[in-house]
RNA sequence: GGCUAGGUGGCAGAGUGGUUAUGCAGCGGCCUGCAAAGCCGUGUACCUCGGUUCGACUCCGGGCCUAGCCUCCA
């Protein structure tokens, strides 16, 4: 069975082919680094890592490049506003983004390019743009003439006529056309900027990932993904620009885009004001279960976010994890199940890969023999590291969800002791008065064919 | 207004022209002094109206509703 995508362009499930089996070539847009990322930045991070595995499952030479946008009037901003330099900021939050991302199970990209880092480049394309007759300098600014680009629209089926009879924000007088957009702004003392032949200007947003994924990738790349928001305008300007100036039919190959995460059926978006932020969600609730629920739904839905669902994902990861816990000794190396590879290389499915990671766990259970349950339980954890799941300890995975209650184990240890007294002499009044009041201080207490054990209760 | 996606059981969420998704919760049972945990079992769910078909939740058309993009946004 081939790997099978979703592909934006033609909005059609495609075999994937890369047009060179020995360089498979990915992108995703990555974050703007001006605050810390939020669930629905999130989600792209998350699922594209989970595509990179998959490439790389079937590919020996995959790369994975993941810009970080480091010149942004946002970031300016920010550092105004906190009264720091810009670097401080993108160095702080670039920083906190690889921390949170770590904490979800998503691994570092192959290249993560930085804008910054590539001025020249930019400089170098948007050169190429103005004397191929693709865009023009006005007032400090070069513009890209969208005019001269048929094909503009292509990817967010859109066209220039219906746009502008929509209702259009004042458009900039050294604009051509209401749709031209900035390849080259200028700058102020105070804002950052480089000399380019137009003065001393930065970049626009678009042009940067156009400029890094040709010097990273090449001018015709395999998988161009991001966020649905991004078809239009962002990837549709990126098309522009990168075919104009390499002179190709073709950009990106095959184009991906995750849908929202949203909060009560609404988008989550940083203008409204209902986002969650990793950094916070992660002092409550376990990176993995985060990832669950980012991977309970197929990556092109939208995706509620809820503490019920959350709470969900915890349930069942804590009876996958007791599961295994339940394995003697060492589990032997396995294969992953044949249904979890296939339901990822179909179109990433993630729900379907799931369920039949469910299937796998209860064969494990409702086997027998201890051999045919070790190879299951092998098998429930190798086609789990597939999706990036259950590869910590369980010892590990439970601490994460114990909440720290102020009794000491001794103390503890001597309640159970005395419990255990009163249920020897079938005092049981006694022996649940214990239980429930090491209940009501978070202890739990099981009673179990090798003795009672207790852990503390989870959040 | 233009364009796009979607409406599945209590909740989450896949999928399919005729056969069990799966998870969480609930219910029944096993186990337990009683519990908890675990295990076993358990649900004629597919927005609406037409059409195509031997047969549609699944295909086609109309309608209703929801969300998103058209402005920075994953």
């Amino acid at each position: 069975m081939p790997i099978r995508l979703y592909n934006t362009l033609n909005r059609q499930k495609e075999e994937f082919v890369p047009l060179d089996p020995n360089r498979v070539t990915l992108y995703a847009c990555g974050p703007t680094v001006y605050n810390y990322a939020h669930i629905g930045n999130a989600r792209p991070a998350v699922i594209f890592d989970l595509l990179y595995r998959v490439l790389s499952s079937r590919f020996d030479n995959v790369i994975y490049a993941r810009n970080i946008t480091d010149v942004d009037d946002k970031i300016n901003q920010a550092a105004a506003d906190q009264g720091v330099g810009i670097e401080e900021i993108s160095r702080r939050y670039a920083d906190a983004y690889h921390a949170d991302m770590a904490a979800l199970g998503v691994g570092r990209p192959t290249v993560e390019p930085r804008a910054t880092e590539h001025i020249s480049e930019i400089i170098a394309m948007v050169e190429r743009l103005i004397d191929k007759g693709f865009a023009y300098a006005a007032e400090g600014h070069v513009l890209f003439d969208v005019d001269a680009f048929p094909d503009y629209g292509q990817l967010s089926r859109r066209n220039q006529r219906e746009m502008i009879a929509g209702a259009r924000v004042e458009v900039a007088p050294y604009k051509r056309n209401p749709g031209d957009f900035v390849l080259w702004k200028p700058s102020t003392e105070q804002q950052p900027g480089w000399d380019s032949p137009w003065g001393r200007g930065r970049p626009g947003w678009h042009i940067e990932c156009s400029a890094m994924s040709a010097a990273h990738l090449g001018e015709v790349i395999d998988i161009h993904a991001g966020g649905q928001d991004l078809v239009f305008p962002h990837h549709e300007n990126e098309i522009a620009q990168s075919r104009c100036a390499h002179g190709e039919s073709v950009f990106a190959r095959y184009w991906m885009h995750n849908g929202f995460v949203t909060v009560e059926k609404r988008k989550m978006s940083k203008s409204l004001g209902n986002t969650l932020i990793v950094h916070e969600l992660l002092k409550q609730w376990p990176g993995e279960a985060l990832r669950y629920l980012l991977l309970s739904a197929h990556y092109r839905q939208p995706l509620d976010w809820s503490e019920r669902a959350l709470e969900q994902a915890v349930a069942t990861l804590d009876r996958l994890y007791g599961l295994l816990d339940s394995a003697t000794g060492q589990l032997p190396d396995a294969e992953a199940d044949a249904a979890v590879v296939e339901a990822l290389e179909d179109d990433l499915n993630t729900p379907t890969a799931l369920a039949a990671l469910s299937q796998i766990a209860r064969d494990a259970q409702q086997s027998d023999a201890p051999a045919a349950r070790t190879t299951a339980l092998a098998r429930l954890k190798a086609s789990a590291s597939r999706l990036g799941l259950l590869q910590q300890d369980p010892a590990e995975w439970r601490a994460q969800r114990q909440v720290d209650v102020g009794l000491d184990d001794a103390t503890i240890l001597s309640r159970i002791a005395d419990r255990q007294q009163a249920r020897a002499d079938r005092d049981f009044a006694l022996a649940d008065r214990i239980r429930d009041e090491l209940a009501e201080q978070g202890i739990l207490i099981k009673d179990g064919p090798e003795g009672t054990v207790w852990e503390k209760a989870a959040k």
